[in-house]
This record gives C-alpha cells, structure tokens and sequence, in this order.
RNA sequence: GCCCCUGUAGUUCAAUGGAUAGAAUAGCGGUUUCCUAAACCGUAGAUCCAAGUUCGAUUCUUGGCAGGGGUACCA
C-alpha cells in the first residue's frame, strides 16, 4: 500500500506544483487522531513557500478523487492524516491469510551467504549470563537475515588454548584426585571451572606468602611456583607433549559436553566450529608475509607491529617477541580461513562492546592485507550484563551461571502455572515440557527486548517478570488463540464476505501489515529489540479486541469467520516472530 | 589524559527530526454467570544540565555533569 501511495503522491506534486519529490515518507497516524495514514507536509512547504494547510488540503483532495485506496481526509497543521478504505483491510487479511509463514522470506541459496560468529567462549569455565545474550543475540540476528531471505551460516571460535586453559589443566593435575564429570557428577564445564577457580585461589595464596617472604607484590605475582608451571604447561603444549595434549583433549572433551547441553537447552546451534588451536598458526603466517611486504614492521626486540596511526588509531602489537601470537593474531587467521572454506560475501561478529577497539584494527588490518572483503566484516557489538554490585567477574564467584539461571526460570515457571492450575489433562512430560518453554521465553524476551548496544542490568533477587511485556504474556495470547481455534472447527477455512471492520480488528490488521517492514528494521539495525516490540505490540492490540469485541459469540457466522481467521492470522505471527527471537510458542498454558 | 558507548516516570524498557514523549512494573481504583484474569479498563508519574541548528529536538552539533568500557607483549 505505501508503495502506490507514495508514487501517487509524488504524482500529486508534480501536476499540481510542478515539484519533483523525493519518495515521500508516510507514518502510522497518532492514536488521537482520525486517520490511517499521515503525510507531514513541512519539508515541501518550504520549497512551495505556501501555507502548510493549504498544501496538505490540496494533496488530500488530489489523492481522495484519484486513489480509491484513500476514502477520506482530513488536515491538522502540516500534518495530511489519510483514511484508507476498509475494503483494503478486508482484502489485506484474506491476501495473506493462505501464508502460514506470512512475514518470513524464503532463503534465497543463489544468494552469498552470511556468515555470523557468537557465543565464542573459552574452554576453561562454563557458560553465564554475559555468554546468554551473545548467544542469544547472535542466533537471532542469523533468524532475522534468514527472514529476509539471506543465506547465513554459523559459527563460532572456541578458544581452547592459551595460558588460562593450562591453568584449570594444572590445578585438575595437581588437586584434582582423578575427578571426572562422571565421579563427581558435575557438568564438564563446571568442573573446568572449578579447577580454574581453584588455580586462582592457589596463585593467590602462594602470591601472599611470597610477600611475607619480602618479596614485592609485583615479583610475587611474576614468580609464584604456580604459574610458573602454568606457563611450562604451555611451552609443553605448543612443543605437542604427548602428556599434556592427552590432558587438554581430555578436559576439553568434558567441557564441549558441557558447552553442548547448554547450547541445546538454550535453544542455540552452530553450522561449524572454529577452534584457536587450529587457526593460530595461519594468523602468524599471515603477519609474517605482512611484514615481508612491508605492511607490517618489527621493533628492535623483535615484537611485530601494525602502525595504524594514519587511520587515526594507535599501532598495534601482532605478534610477542618471543614470537608468539596474541589475540588478534589468531582472528586474522580465522577470518581469512572462513573466507576460503565458504563462499561467503560478508560476516558479522557477535561480540561485546569491550572489544570495540579490537574490531576497529582487525577489520583495518585485513583491509591493508588486501582483503576485498574486509568492508563487508561487521561488528554487532553489544552492552555487558551487569549485576547491581557492577560487573560480573568469574573469579570471584560474583557470575550469574547460564545452566543455573535457566534451571530457575524453568521452576519460576512451574510454580506460577501450578498455583493457576490450569493444565489438566497433560502428561507430566507435557507439563515439563511446557514450564521450560515458558521460563525460557520469560529468560530471552527479557534479553532480547533490548536494544543491544545497552547495558543491561540484571538483579539476581527481583526475579524476571512473566506479566506486562514479557515473554509469557505474548506466549499466553498465543496459548488463548490455539484455543479458540481448537473450537472453532472448520470456520477457519471458510471464506468470509464481510462490509465493515470494527475498529480494533482494524487496528490489528495494520499491525500484521508492519510485520515484514519490522523484519527489514531489525536486519538492518541489527537490533532483534524490534522484532520483540513489535509483537509485543500486536499481542497488546490483539488482547484489547479479544476483549472487547465477541469472535466466536459473534452473532453473524461471516463475522465469526472473519473474526477467526484474523486470531489465526495474528497466531501464525507471533509464532513466527518468536522464531526469530528463538522463543518457542505454547499451544495451552 | 585520549577514544568509544549510555543517561527518558520510583524501577525496567520504547519513541526513521514531527502532533499531547509510549509501555510494563511498583501504587491507587475497577472488570470473571461471557472465547483461558499470566488478561482487560481507568488513574497518577519522566526526556541529566546549558547553549546552538530547525517551522519543529528525547533524537543532530558543541560544552559540561554522571555511569560503563577501551587505551596491556590478557582474551
């Protein structure tokens, strides 16, 4: 519809001003005010020097005699507010009615894919909160592209080595008694953890006697045994020691065991995995032929350098020099590998904002590589979750654990609907089935309603909220509207002929109408927030005409089947709107 | 110091430069012989400060103030 309105308005100026527009901008008309549809007329009265009223009266005029669409207008200051013809509404429903997946573009695979990186954790410490919202974030900006019919394919980095992975390696070695996730019973991520804790807990300890030995806190903390042996661990694994490589597959093994029974109760899955151990290597190649070329230059002890200083950055270390590489030595290796393994035509890294800086210099370094693909690398870049206290920090135990904390949901969940009973007849595996459905969307609604670049802020004692807008509320109109279907038979299939629309079914219809325009919005911005608004603003309107306005009471059945079809219609939205923020929908709650 | 991000009801979040700044929650007051009250309806309450650009600024610019992050041979 906007489309026709817009080239008919441009037609409008051009005969009756002689003025050629740009593509006019139109807005949803404000609640208070009469109309569907508003033009603002200020920024061409400017050009026209008329009298803002006087424009907006003649357009209105020129559209209501040339534009059947258009019933009637009026004017309010610069403002053109249109009135559409119901017939449009009428015709709108029934046009996208037979579409179940009505919002969402079929992935067009002649396409270049897209390829997105997240969750990206390191194998010495389970999954949290902060891990949540990048996971969640990441899977759902790849539904969002995929909606708009992009190809996308992801992935992401598993940093499994490095000195804080022979850290929680020496401590299992040394205090560890053989433990397993068997024996003990924990998840092999959080017996990683554990060991990493423990490491710290020693280093610190040893750190502290040092001192009362004389020694100052600095040369404490270079010479603690501990980390020395850390570090000898290291040297050892990147010499390939047959002792410490059965140790690190074996403890990485427990953890990706971990790591994938989170991924799975998250809801989260990757199409291919990168590991740190497998792409360093190239990331140092590829700086050594930068410095041959002269990209790159070497300091007198030996260090590797990017100067970035004309770019208005600062220069930047690539390799240690003892000639080992450092972080973003290894990022430059993994983009060029994910280059060549897909025929990919650009990438998003899900990451957080501490690492701004970070992508600045990658992204620019592989631009001064020569890579062509490097102005299509993007960094959706996203707030921490922060504790009221402040930041969450592993080590002292002040972290909010991802596997705990959706446990919880789960039993918050299981609570409220036992206290409102209404789930009789389902098994108990439906029922479980359900509260984690429920405590999982309240967990990711939360999360996923915020603009990313945010910071988002977390107090473990005020649980999350499953009333007002949250994920159970749209999950429950969801649930409510499955019902009515249950019961109304075959109605939903039949056609309806109906005059007029009440104004509430009118105004949820426009609300479907904006669905694939909310879908292009959040590609675009990145942001799913828009995607979780929108719905919640269609569930909102929906709920105020299942209110007030009778759909299976309606008295005459062409209203009823209208009435029906709509529920349908706003039913198959929510549920593919969850999809793209990862929530599951409820059929009763 | 320099760089980046964020400041909106008590609280948690909205608002492509447009009309009287929307919700939720907490508060107060209503709605259940009627399709699920995890709902609906009403009420009260906010743009950090100061300039500037504009017909119009929560939005853009500049300067403050506050919070967070970065600026590491950590990742």
């Amino acid at each position: 519809m906007e489309q026709i309105l817009q080239e008919k308005i441009q037609e409008a100026f051009e005969k009756l001003y002689d003025l050629k527009t740009d593509k006019p901008e139109l807005q949803a008309t404000r609640k208070d005010f009469e109309g569907d549809i508003t033009l603002v007329v200020f920024p061409y009265v400017k050009q026209l020097k008329k009298n803002p009223k006087d424009v907006a009266e003649t357009i209105g005029r020129y559209l209501k005699e040339n534009l059947p669409l258009i019933k009637d207008f009026n004017v309010v200051g610069g403002f053109l507010n249109l009135v559409v013809n119901p017939d449009y509404y009428i015709d709108f429903l029934n046009r996208i009615y037979p579409d179940e997946t009505y919002g969402l573009t079929p992935v067009d695979e002649t396409q270049k894919a897209l390829m997105v990186e997240y969750s990206s954790p390191n194998t010495n410490k389970p999954l949290h909160l902060g891990h949540i919202r990048n996971n969640l974030l990441g899977h759902s900006i790849s539904e969002i592209y995929k909606a708009t019919g992009k190809p996308v394919i992801k992935t992401q980095i598993i940093n499994d080595r490095g000195i804080h992975i022979c850290k929680s390696m020496l401590a299992w070695q040394k205090f560890g008694n053989g433990e397993t996730p068997k024996s003990s019973g924990m998840k092999g991520d959080h017996l990683a953890g554990k060991y990493y804790v423990k490491f710290d807990q020693e280093y610190k300890k040893q750190i502290k006697e040092l001192i009362e030995k004389g020694k100052s806190e600095a040369e404490a903390k270079k010479e603690a045994p501990i980390l020395l042996e850390a570090q000898e661990m290291l040297r050892k694994w990147e010499a390939k020691d047959p002792e410490v490589m059965s140790l690190w597959h074996k403890m990485n093994g427990w953890v990706y065991e971990g790591f994938n029974e989170t991924y799975k109760n998250l809801g989260v899955s990757f199409d291919k995995n990168y590991y740190e151990s497998e792409t360093y290597l190239l990331g140092k190649k590829v700086v050594e032929e930068g410095l041959q070329k002269g990209i790159f230059y070497r300091k007198s002890d030996g260090s590797v350098w990017a100067d970035l200083s004309e770019e208005g950055l600062d220069e930047k270390l690539l390799l240690r020099a003892d000639g080992t590489s450092v972080y973003i030595t290894q990022d430059i290796g993994t983009a060029i590998k994910r280059f060549e393994d897909f025929d990919i035509d650009s990438h998003i890294y899900v990451v957080g904002n501490e690492q701004d800086y970070h992508f600045q210099v990658l992204f620019l370094i592989l631009k001064k590589l020569g890579y062509d693909w490097a102005d299509r690398l993007y960094h959706l870049s996203y707030g921490m979750v922060e504790l009221p206290h402040g930041k969450m920090k592993s080590r002292e135990g002040t972290v909010v654990d991802a596997d705990d904390l959706m446990t919880e949901m789960t039993q918050t969940a299981k609570a409220i609907s036992q206290e409102l009973g209404k789930l009789e007849g389902y098994s108990e595996a439906e029922k479980q089935r359900l509260y984690r459905i429920i405590g999982l969307g309240a967990l990711k609604y939360f999360i996923l309603k915020v603009d990313p670049k945010r910071t988002i802020l977390f107090d473990p004692k005020k649980s999350i909220d499953f009333q007002g807008n949250t994920g159970p509320f749209i999950q429950y109109t969801y649930a409510r509207i499955q019902s009515i279907l249950r019961k109304a038979g075959d109605l939903k299939d039949k056609p309806y002929q109906i005059k007029s629309l009440e104004p509430k079914e009118k105004e949820v219809i426009k609300l479907l109408e904006a669905f694939p325009q909310a879908i292009q919005s959040a590609a675009g911005q990145q942001n799913p927030g828009i995607i979780a608004n929108y719905t919640y603003d269609l569930v909102k309107q929906y709920n105020s005409f299942y209110q007030s306005v009778p759909i299976l009471a309606a008295e005459d059945e062409k209203e009823r089947i209208f009435r029906v079809k709509l529920s349908k219609k706003v039913g198959d939205t929510i549920k593919n709107a969850f999809q793209l923020l990862g929530i599951e929908v409820p059929e009763r709650m």
